[in-house]
DNA sequence: GCTCGTTGTGCGCAATGCGTACAGTTGTAC
DNA sequence: GTACAACTGTACGCATTGCGCACAACGAGC
């Protein structure tokens, strides 16, 4: 990779490794585990793990080690601070109940889509997504609205970097069918996604603009006897802007200041 | 402070300190905030900034520094994990609807209940309240419940070192009052707080147990007509122990393999 | 102009964190 | 039972890493 400048903090980033080798799919980890997960001594792992048990990140249990939710403090000051998810908040809560759908907000983060608030409607049990969570960006509503507003330069290269594989039957098949989408995606301003991350996910997003400066996309779910009729433009679109608007109005009055 | 062992990894501390330093009222920090922060000097201040930047959790906006969305990655892998949250979000959806309110999910940290869980009523603009958000846990329902619970000595000390204050008008007055209140929430096993911390914040919980080992608080947000009436015992609190058990039956059949 | 409060950066020093090495424990095969 | 393998935790000497002083540059406010 690139080499790191002189004031690199090498502790630091094997911090954030350790924390962030207890993924999804690895609850409890042994020191041995943690050591081969980051490329690190055992002895090495062993101490940012005890380390981290005594700051109350991490808890012992046996010779396995697990998170607590002492984790969760690291990013709810983001989550709760004058940033995007904090404004957009009781937006996407009118718009959800107006809508009875799920509604969402993301941000791109390299190649993926970042969930930063999510309302979803008890009375659908939804996809299991939660904040924090990361998709693929290509392959979503959200995505590929965040992406078909990036300047050429920036799109070509996340077309460039971008890894397709086909999720389901409907996923699109190329880059170039990909490319094709953006442009219409760009054009119109939206995106609507069906199954092609997953056969029960479909998705309707727009961007979120505050002047010239994308801040983020919002997506409602979409209920599949609605795919292809003029609720979607007529009725939901309308809405969803209205709301993106609102959101990005409120989120430059209110940190207009800090300039 | 305790000395620490010498397996202790500063660096580990400090880059953890230095994400926190941007807590709800510190949106924006420049190097000599940071430092001033945390306690460290200014270079070293810088030196961990930088990284963070580098990694991609910080970012730099003229000579002050911003979380990036990406420091949601670190709680994220424990929301989706098999953990208690993500065990008990589809339950905690259902009760929502069913009672057609907002429902949340806590377990206790020192103090503070912590918020691993949250779905809101679209319909009613509650308190604005996200996930991994810290609340007095002896103002609140789900604080309460977590606290009447615990081990006597536990509980004792949690009171030696509570700092009551009076919120509202309403809030519990003293010590006495508090442990007083406690016996009362463990005997009923349930614990209804209006309006102690927040004028416009009335919530009811029930504890999560899993055979005898506390697993978290659930509560649902309560109209200010039920309180004092025969709804709440006779129609909310049985749908609450009904989702506290199917959470604590879920969670301990879904992890039973990893011990 | 001067001063005060910032900022970024270089560099020598030592404290910090490194990894090797050894010892104890557990589980399986024979 | 022994032998072996794959874990564990711990100690200690070494050098890498991160420390903070010191300097330079910039801007704001008289």
């Amino acid at each position: 990779m690139a080499e790191q400048p002189d004031y690199y903090v090498k502790s630091a980033e094997k911090t954030l490794a350790v924390l962030l080798a207890f993924d999804a799919g690895h609850q409890a980890l042994t020191v041995t585990q943690v050591a081969e997960a980051i490329s690190v001594s055992r002895a090495a792992a062993r101490r940012f793990l005890l380390t981290l048990v005594d700051l109350g990140y991490l808890e012992a249990e046996g010779n396995a080690y697990r998170q607590t939710p002492r984790v969760l403090d690291i990013g709810a000051s983001y989550l709760s601070g004058l940033t995007l998810p904090q404004v957009a908040r009781p937006h996407l809560a009118q718009l959800a109940a107006e809508l009875s759908e799920t509604t969402a907000l993301c941000v791109l983060d390299d190649q993926d889509i970042l969930y930063v608030e999510r309302i979803s409607n008890p009375r659908l049990h939804s996809m299991n997504v939660s904040i924090g969570n990361r998709l693929p960006a290509w392959a979503t509503s959200m995505g590929r609205v965040l992406v078909a507003e990036l300047p050429e330069a920036a799109r070509e290269e996340f077309l460039n970097n971008a890894r397709l594989r086909n999720y389901t039957s409907k996923t699109v098949s190329g880059i170039a069918e990909l490319r094709a989408e953006l442009e219409t995606v760009r054009a119109q301003g939206w995106s609507l996604v069906a199954q092609e991350l997953d056969e029960g996910l479909r998705g309707l997003a727009v961007p979120v603009y505050r002047g010239a400066q994308l801040l983020g996309a919002l997506n409602v779910s979409v209920q599949p006897g609605r795919i292809g009729s003029a609720s979607i433009t007529e009725e939901m679109l309308p809405l969803m802007r209205r709301t993106a608007q609102d959101i990005a109005d409120d989120f430059g009055g209110r940190t207009a200041a800090r300039n």
